[in-house]
DNA sequence: ATCATTTGATTTCCTAGTCAACCATATTGC
DNA sequence: GCAATATGGTTGACTAGGAAATCAAATGAT
């Protein structure tokens, strides 16, 4: 005898995962042809806006270890595409930056970025591409989703 | 002077990604408990349906590569939830079928499965969540998207 | 019948994360 | 002013997966 089970195809959280692996994958693929990572990516987003951050926030921000985010950095250091600068008036405080060939290339990345989004969603009509978004936001906001390596 | 580059928020793929690893990683948490992994579970309910299945077949279907799964597979094993028989048949073939133990601990964490669905889609109006659940399934059959590795 | 090819699975190497231990420097309390 | 503690960052051990090489068995072609 058997107990029943649920299918995996009955939970909303399996079509998410499903569909998101996909549009990041996809994503993924686009953005290796710059030698970039969907990771590398999201920090050099992040940097583009704020011109500086301690690797510290930038974790909090992106939501993942500052041992993670060391690495990623040493990573995009390595591609001459961020620099890591001492803090003068901290010790041990580091102060992450792209450089001008990363800031360069976060326009050509976001292009990617909005390439890959209407190659996956604009068949949506409007209204419902604007539900889809909303319903999204509101989950984060309702469940109050932070960025998730809390530590 | 700075291009412009429109910003990580802007994209229906962010916050699918966002929501989608909040809502993996919080039933990850859930099934944890019974020392299983998400990916573990995902194997675990295919074979609770076709009771047996080759290591390549599983591969197709969970979107892994087949030494992806040969891993799982030895995880499981070494937990006693699954069981490797040689196909006597074709020396090369392997049979993939849960144990007993493994059997009777699927309906335990499709239960785990529902109350994290639950957990984060019930607020949602009926319609609403049929609504997304439409548009994720449409867009899977609309963009042929297929179990990842097309290897 | 034998050799080449194909197929099923495993193994090896590599990448990218987490977690926890670990410096080094700052800060705080006495 | 100095020990105890905090904080910022890095490092090391470990995990999960992908890609490609490998191995064994089956199939097919002459």
């Amino acid at each position: 005898m058997n107990l029943p089970a649920s299918e995996l195809t009955d939970h909303l959280g399996y079509w998410l995962r499903y569909v998101s692996n996909h549009v990041s994958h996809a994503f993924a693929r686009k953005v290796e042809v710059h030698g970039v990572t969907v990771a590398e990516w999201v920090v050099m987003r992040h940097l583009f806006e704020v011109e500086r951050l301690a690797p510290s926030r930038l974790a909090e921000r992106i939501g993942m270890t500052r041992g993670a985010v060391t690495k990623l950095a040493d990573r995009l250091i390595a591609k001459s595409l961020l620099a890591r600068t001492a803090d003068p008036a901290d010790g041990r405080a580091q102060t992450l930056a792209l450089t001008p060939a990363g800031r360069a290339l976060v326009p050509e990345l976001a292009a990617l970025a909005d390439a890959n989004d209407a190659e996956f969603f604009d068949h949506l009509a409007a209204a419902d591409r604007a539900a889809l978004l909303n319903m999204l936001r509101d989950l984060v906001e309702r469940r109050g989703l932070r960025s998730q390596p809390v530590d």
